[in-house]
DNA sequence: TATGAATGAGCATTCATTCAT
DNA sequence: GATGAATGAATGCTCATTCAT
């Protein structure tokens, strides 16, 4: 449009760039339910900015830990023709176990039930559920895992074992990963779940 | 005191009994968080005297799953001497799921940063802790389970586990905590978590 | 319930009507849209106090108009079996008019599109269009008043007709309703409005 | 000045007239009080050249109405002379309540206190006012209308008839205000309003 | 001139907590 | 002890308005 469209663009991307880290560091302290003004005083900036921005906080959560989600698929779409399956899967979970730790209250957010935080589940499931899924896939073909191991339920339990608190830290969230996943090698007994 | 201080006491009690049983009702529907005057009218008292009986939200909480609490402590302590350790330990986690998983809102409560729900903490570390570990070292002796695994480890990830939500519920808690156990059975590499 | 109940009801009464008074007044200032701020420090309360007595501003302003909605209401039945039903007719709208022009704002109220407000629409239209009708009913009886002429239109009229403005004040509203009424003694032309 | 100077005011003209129509949209669906941000949008411009156009909204409305007002204003002119003044009257105020009508919450913007819309009295006053009265006195002339009948406060009430809403609407309008137009033609009695 | 990003005042609403009766 | 009316801090959200580009 006008000459200076650009740089005011420019200028309103900085901004942006600055609510997402703010963001990002708020949602560490405090959760996903933090105060939207918090978020934008850290920014240093005005509060309707965040709303120009990120209509809804779901919005703001939603790209606060996209860039990362994309990360984590491109992850499991480079470790996908791997010749050992298991280890790649137990690759991906490491890295995936990194992300979901990194990003406190990102664990309940997923289990929020806002409706309104319902994009943020889709961006996982649409994207995370099925790299997760071809992994456990090969994994499966080779006998290195129980078929009957979903992809949705092991992420969901993976995300939970990521909610960490005083006594619990990542390497306990991370010790107690690799034993789920250990247990997800072998198939279960018949009474037990059959589809986990 | 007067005549009557006996059967003031005895409504005093009745009060709070009606408090507990609201309070739960309400978590379950709500979480932990919800209004103190939506237990108030669902008791059918005033808000003061949830107050009076609970003067802050964690005591109310802390209260409420007490009881629980200790009947899961007495159930580890009847299958102490089991002569099958390994049968005992998961005999005892499906009541501890069963639990958590009744208890909507527990397992969050549980990771809440609040300092007040600290007691609660305690309150499961003090009688749930010890209770589960002497499961897990007669597991541990008879070679049922890895002696690296620790009690309060292993519950806080059982809790975490146990945290439902949509398209996550109780069959799919009890199948990742199956699981769990499962990968608990065998010594992790040397390179894994050595001290889960 | 306590000994004490009957004098705390009664404060709470006393401040139920300081916030109908408070209302009235600001309603009269700044119409019914007015910040329930303004209306909670005008009565010298919180405004979680407002919120206490009257959830939604909708309920307030229809406890603030009820009561001369009650007496409208009344002196129409008062009315009904006057020998001179045209003149009832005149006197009945000189008490509405009266009515709509002292409370400045009732009128863009009973205009306003808010969906909350309906109950002050039903308000009026339950109690007070009966009541005109019944008068109107009799007048057209005696060939005093076009019957064509419905009393919800005919309300709504004059209830638009009262909204004052500068230069457009109480007198000015009582003589464009007596003409209104004027031109509804007689038939209009049939290419007129037939159902007015 | 630079040689384009002429097309630049020229596209200026455009910009208002893109800006006129869109106001006048955006009034007749959400009302005067419409977001400024709105009318931007539907005009596709910026902000800030609303803000250059018009720097209040009042001049806005003003700008918006002003045409149909002098079209109305036209109209009474070509109807001055007319042989029978009282029909005349008739027709004009057809057009009247047709301007009125169409223009959603111009109504309401017309009774509106903020002394920022007084402009739009004014205007209303200034051309319309004389207008009618030119009608009003021909009529008079002719016995065919109350003498006592003042232009203001008539066209203040057909503004106000012509405030629609659910259940009265444009037909209803129209049969109240021909109604009140009958009863203008009437002397009023001695005790009634003299000065309408 | 035109733009639209940024600002922040303003208002609604909720709910924990106190305290007079 | 019990009650619940009152309080106001906290927070969400909207939108008028300014101003640098």
């Amino acid at each position: 449009m006008s000459p200076s469209a650009g740089s005011r663009a420019a200028g309103a991307q900085r901004t942006r760039q600055s609510l997402l880290a703010a963001a990002a560091q708020v949602f560490v302290e405090q959760g996903v339910q933090a105060p939207i003004r918090d978020i934008a005083g850290r920014a240093g900036v005005g509060l309707g900015t965040v709303y120009r921005h990120f209509p809804s906080r779901a919005e703001l959560v939603v790209a606060v830990y996209r860039h990362q989600v994309d990360e984590c698929a491109q992850l499991a779409a480079d470790l996908a023709g791997s010749p050992r399956p298991g280890e790649a899967l137990e690759r991906w979970m490491d890295a995936f176990v990194e992300f979901l730790v990194t990003k406190h209250g990102l664990g309940a957010a997923l289990q929020s039930e806002d409706p309104g935080l319902q994009s943020l589940h889709s961006l996982m499931l649409d994207t995370l559920v099925p790299a997760c899924a071809s992994l456990l896939d090969a994994a499966a073909a080779r006998g290195e895992l129980d078929p009957d191991v979903t992809a949705y339920t092991l992420m969901r339990a993976v995300g939970n074992l990521c909610i960490l608190g005083p006594g619990y830290d990542r390497e306990h969230a991370r010790a107690m990963v690799s034993r789920l996943l250990a247990g997800c090698r072998t198939t279960m007994p018949p009474d037990g779940p059959a589809a986990a």
